[in-house]
DNA sequence: TTAACTGCAAAATATTTGCAAATTA
DNA sequence: TAATTTGCAAATATTTTGCAGTTAA
């Protein structure tokens, strides 16, 4: 079966091998935000005729076509998650290094308002919350945007203060 | 004359050596967000017996006393700026890799407001636009928020889309 | 005096690349 | 078949670290 991103592949013309292909099956399959080298355990998985040279150039060139995007959530390495249809931003708990998903309209308006008044049309955005989990946490109040939820992988070293 | 940040590592305890009060004083004269080799560069103009493990050493101590704050605008080095009075955050000029600095008093509010929903307290921010510089440029408007100037270096390598 | 700091060079970490062989279109 | 892609290992690039000597408090 053609995964998502293989399908953009073939849209873009790109050359489909089998490396190619796992990849674009892993990457489409991925909820969180793996970074190469879990990408390349992964996609070891399915196919060991994989080398992780070819993951980087695989991440890189999805990344160069506007597939994938290149996030750094501190850790030192470079995590990937598919370009997303709606857009959304990233709360990391400092603590635990969860990675939470959130949307908000409000912030989407301000953004562009605010790279108006500077005379600049947004092409991305990078936005990060990092922040600790409240000790007497709120009852759920009324929640606009529900968070999806938080991914596993806990991120290597201190996050950034 | 103590800069603003040998006071500050003076106030925490740190010992002050002549190679850390050169740093300081680098940094505490920076309105730029200069990368390490730049730091090593600024410092060794003023000070030879520096090396740059020491300029690494250094940052990454100021880092953790929450004077310095690290930056990642594209382009593979970590860049450093001193932890601001007001927050202000940055939109970076894809197609000449120049930052400016901005500040924005409801996005301060709104992202309060996120992280409350989701149960978190907010440690630190990371707000970032990418954006391109729009060729009919609106006639000047009201600025609620004048921009900084802009600073000179350019990014190495290409910036994230 | 001694705990903290430094320089140097080596190590560690993450990513890229040259090249010959393999593969897709 | 031709242009692209791959694996491997070596090369790069950035940052960290061990250690012996130096220095601030």
């Amino acid at each position: 079966m053609e995964s998502r991103i293989e399908r953009l592949c073939v849209e873009r013309g790109l050359k489909m091998t089998g490396q190619r292909r796992v990849i674009a099956r892993v990457l489409s399959e991925a909820s969180d935000h793996p970074n190469v080298e879990e990408l390349y355990r992964r996609a070891a998985l399915l196919d060991s005729r994989i080398s992780i040279a070819t993951v980087y150039r695989t991440v890189r060139l999805l990344e160069e076509q506007g597939i994938l995007e290149k996030r750094d959530f501190g850790g030192g390495r470079a995590r990937y998650e598919a370009t997303e249809h709606g857009h959304h931003y990233h709360l990391i708990d400092i603590d635990t290094g969860k990675v939470i998903e959130f949307a908000d309209e409000a912030h989407e308006a301000l953004m562009q308002a605010v790279a108006a008044r500077l005379g600049f049309d947004i092409v991305s955005v990078r936005l990060e919350l990092f922040g600790r989990r409240r000790e007497a946490d709120l009852p759920a109040g009324d929640q606009a945007t529900a968070p999806r939820p938080a991914e596993e992988a806990a991120l290597q070293g201190r996050p950034p203060r």
